[in-house]
DNA sequence: AAGACACGCAACCGCAAACAA
DNA sequence: ATTGTTTGCGGTTGCGTGTCT
């Protein structure tokens, strides 16, 4: 649901003029904030915040942009077979939020913990307390994610271990020119948090790469258009989100081979 | 119809790591 | 090496909306 918006200002007085906003934000100000980065970037949030007239904390400004402004971020509700990989990425990471967003493209830290802590969380604890089997709940809070912990019964899905590389997935070029991607880059032009997005997408693995999906007839590569290309992040000098994003489909595929990948690179290991 | 309660989301807070001076 | 600043993260809170009684 989308509150009304209470705008921090509205109950602001005149002497009130210089002092920091907080809570929601206006129309106006995202519109601000998000021309300031889309036109010069940003240097440091504070400056940010501060070239574009805002009377907010670079740190509000972080937020906002990183959980509402930045155009790769996806709109529409989780889907199952999302809520499926951040069930198996918390059982294999722990409540390391950031670290599950940035192998989800388009879903943020704050988004994933919100949906955990207010759907999956409770469902899973309904379920473990209505079923005497202790079995493969999560671990909520405290030690989880634990690389100590047991492994899963062979029929669930195996998480994903930290150590292992982040995918990130294309669409091999339909007609093979230059085996480039087939839509790289947001709608809305060049992030400009691209740089220091990537950075903390950055996995230290092996470099890893496969073909999955698709009827791939392996080797030769390029032959199969529709063929989805996993590669490792260390792979990728762009920013896989904004790949995934203009990709139709790209993200089911992307999810829903998720955990055969995994399988695969657990093969390799 | 109205109040109570539950839910979901946006945003804040405090801390630690990274970085710069 | 030390200190100050900025950034990033996870936990938590506040509040609007929907549902129930």
């Amino acid at each position: 649901m989308v509150r009304k918006p209470i705008h921090a200002d509205a109950g602001a007085n005149g002497t009130e003029a210089n002092k920091e906003r907080k809570g929601l934000w206006s129309p106006e100000e995202d519109e601000r904030l998000f021309t300031q980065i889309t036109y010069h970037g940003v240097s440091t949030w504070s400056s940010v915040a501060q070239l574009a007239g805002l009377r907010r904390s670079g740190k509000s400004c972080r937020l906002r942009w990183m959980n509402y402004l930045r155009p790769d971020l996806k709109k529409e509700p989780i889907s199952k077979r999302e809520e499926e990989t951040i069930i198996s990425l918390q059982q294999s990471l722990g409540n390391r939020w950031s670290t599950i967003a940035a192998r989800m493209p388009g879903r943020t830290d704050n988004e994933i913990k919100n949906y955990w802590n207010s759907r999956i969380r409770k469902r899973l604890n309904a379920a473990r307390d209505s079923t005497a089997k202790p079995a493969p709940a999560p671990a909520v809070g405290g030690e989880e994610g634990s690389a100590n912990a047991a492994p899963p019964p062979a029929d669930q899905h195996v998480p994903i271990p930290a150590r292992f590389p982040v995918f990130g997935c294309q669409l091999l070029d339909l007609d093979g020119a230059g085996g480039g991607m087939s839509s790289a880059g947001s709608g809305s032009g060049e992030s400009p948090q691209s740089s220091t997005t990537t950075s903390t997408q950055q996995n230290t693995g092996d470099e890893s790469e496969a073909s999955v999906g698709g009827n791939s007839s392996g080797g030769g590569g390029g032959d199969d258009i529709n063929m989805i290309h996993f590669l490792s992040f260390d792979d990728l000098d762009y920013y896989p989100g904004d790949l995934l994003m203009d990709v139709p489909g790209a993200m089911d595929a992307w999810e829903s081979e998720l955990y055969s990948a995994n399988s695969m690179m657990s093969s390799l290991c």
